[in-house]
DNA sequence: TCGTGTGAAGACGTTCACAGCT
DNA sequence: AGCTGTGAACGTCTTCACACGA
C-alpha cells in the first residue's frame, strides 16, 4: 500500500471542518464552497482544498461541495463510526470537571470509568461515571480493551500511571500533567497544558 | 530595530525548557548539556541549541549550561517578572474547575475575577476568587487594564464575549469553547479544544 | 576531548496561480 | 463564469555536521 500519510495539522482541521459542516447542515445547507466552509473554519480556502486531496475528491467544479457527502467523507476517515471508550485518571479538580463536562459525550465518545488513588474522597455531585481504586487501572483497561485515557494526575505521578497504562494496551493519552511523557512511538500523547498555554499567551501580550 | 521574530513554537518549548530547569535547579544541579535538558524535554539536542541562539549565547562549550543562567535568561525573555492577571469567563463545569485549580498560581498568574450570567447559580465551594455578573465585564476589564482572559463559555456565546473583552482591551485569549474566534489581528488567541484533542487521538489509535 | 554555536541541507506545511471540469 | 484540484513556489521549522572555544 502506498498511501500518503496525512500530516497531523490536517488531521486536527478536519474536525473543526466537520463541526462547520454540521453547523451548516442543521441550517439547512445542501452544498458550501471552500471559500464559505475556509471561512467558517478560520483557513484560507487554499488550504482546505489541499487537506481534502489528501484523501480524495469531492466537489462538483463550479459549484462546491455537497454539504452531507463530505461530512460523511471527514467521518469516514477520522474513523469514529463506533463509539470509542475512554478512561480517566485522577479526580482531582480538572478531573471532576472532565467527568461532569458533556463535550465529550457530544462528541461520540463516552468515559466509562474513572480511577482516582483515593476514590472516597472525590466529590460525586454530578457524576454518573462509576469512579474506582486505581489499583484497578491496568486490570479495567485490559478486560475492556481500552485504548483511550485521559490523564489527570499531578505531575510527579504522571510518568508512573502512563508506564501503566502504556503496558496494559492503551494507545492514545490525553495529558493533562505539565509533564513531558516518556513514551514508545507507538504512543500517541496529546498534551493539554494549561499554564504553558497561559505563559505563551502572556508572551505574545506582554510586548508594548 | 532589526530583531528576528522568535519563532512561535519556540516560545512553548522556551517555557518546557524553564519547568525542566526548574526541576534541575530543585535537585541541586548546577550546570547542564543541550543533551541531557533535551531529553528531559522532550526534543533533540540540536533543537534545543538552536531555539537558545534566537535569543543570545548561554553556554559553554566543552561543559555545558549554567542552570540558573539559563534559567534566567529564559524568564527575561518570556518577561514573567511581574505577574499578569487574568479574568475567567464563564464559571460552569469547566470554569470553576479552573478556578479551583492550583497550576495558574504555581505558574504566576493571578485570576482577579471570574465572571457568569447567573453567578448565584455558580458552586462556590473552594473558589476564592471573586464572582460578578457578565454585566461587570467590560468596565472592570477596563478600570484594571486586564490584558489575558479565560474563555469558557458555551461555543454560541463565545465570540460575543471575545468581542466584548477584546474591545475592552484584552489582547490574549485562552478560549476553551469548541468555536474558531474571529478576532483582530493584534489579539492572539490560543485555542483548548478538548473533544478536538480526543477526536485526534482516536485517529491514530483507530488503525489496526 | 567535549559540548556549544551555526551555516547549510532537508523536511514539512502553506500559499499561489492556473489548468480543467461543470 | 465559477470553483475545484494541483503542481510549483515559497516560507518556516527541524536536523545535520562540523568549526570553534574551553
Amino acid at each position: 500500500m502506498e498511501k500518503v500519510e496525512i500530516p497531523r495539522k490536517t488531521i486536527y482541521r478536519l474536525s473543526i471542518y466537520q463541526r462547520c459542516l454540521t453547523k451548516l447542515h442543521e441550517n439547512g445547507a445542501e452544498t458550501v464552497s471552500s471559500s464559505a466552509l475556509a471561512a467558517a473554519a478560520g483557513v484560507k480556502p487554499a488550504q482546505l482544498r489541499k487537506d481534502l486531496t489528501y484523501f480524495g475528491q469531492f466537489g462538483t467544479r463550479g459549484l462546491g461541495y455537497s454539504v452531507e457527502e463530505l461530512r460523511n467523507a471527514i467521518r469516514d476517515v477520522l474513523g469514529r463510526t463506533h463509539l470509542q471508550p475512554v478512561v480517566l485518571i485522577g479526580a482531582g479538580n480538572l478531573g471532576t470537571a472532565l467527568l461532569r463536562y458533556q463535550g465529550f459525550q457530544k462528541e461520540g465518545f463516552e468515559v466509562v470509568a474513572a480511577f482516582d488513588a483515593v476514590p472516597e474522597g472525590v466529590v460525586k455531585r454530578g457524576i454518573s461515571v462509576p469512579l474506582h481504586d486505581i489499583d484497578d487501572l491496568t486490570r479495567f483497561v485490559q478486560e475492556n480493551e481500552v485504548r483511550l485515557a485521559i490523564l489527570c494526575v499531578p505531575a510527579d505521578g504522571a510518568q508512573e500511571v502512563a508506564n501503566e497504562i502504556v503496558g496494559a494496551g492503551v494507545t492514545g493519552i490525553l495529558n493533562f500533567s505539565p509533564t513531558v511523557l516518556q513514551v514508545p512511538e507507538s504512543v500517541t500523547v496529546n498534551n493539554v497544558d494549561l499554564a504553558l498555554e497561559l505563559e505563551n499567551l502572556s508572551y505574545f501580550v506582554g510586548r508594548d
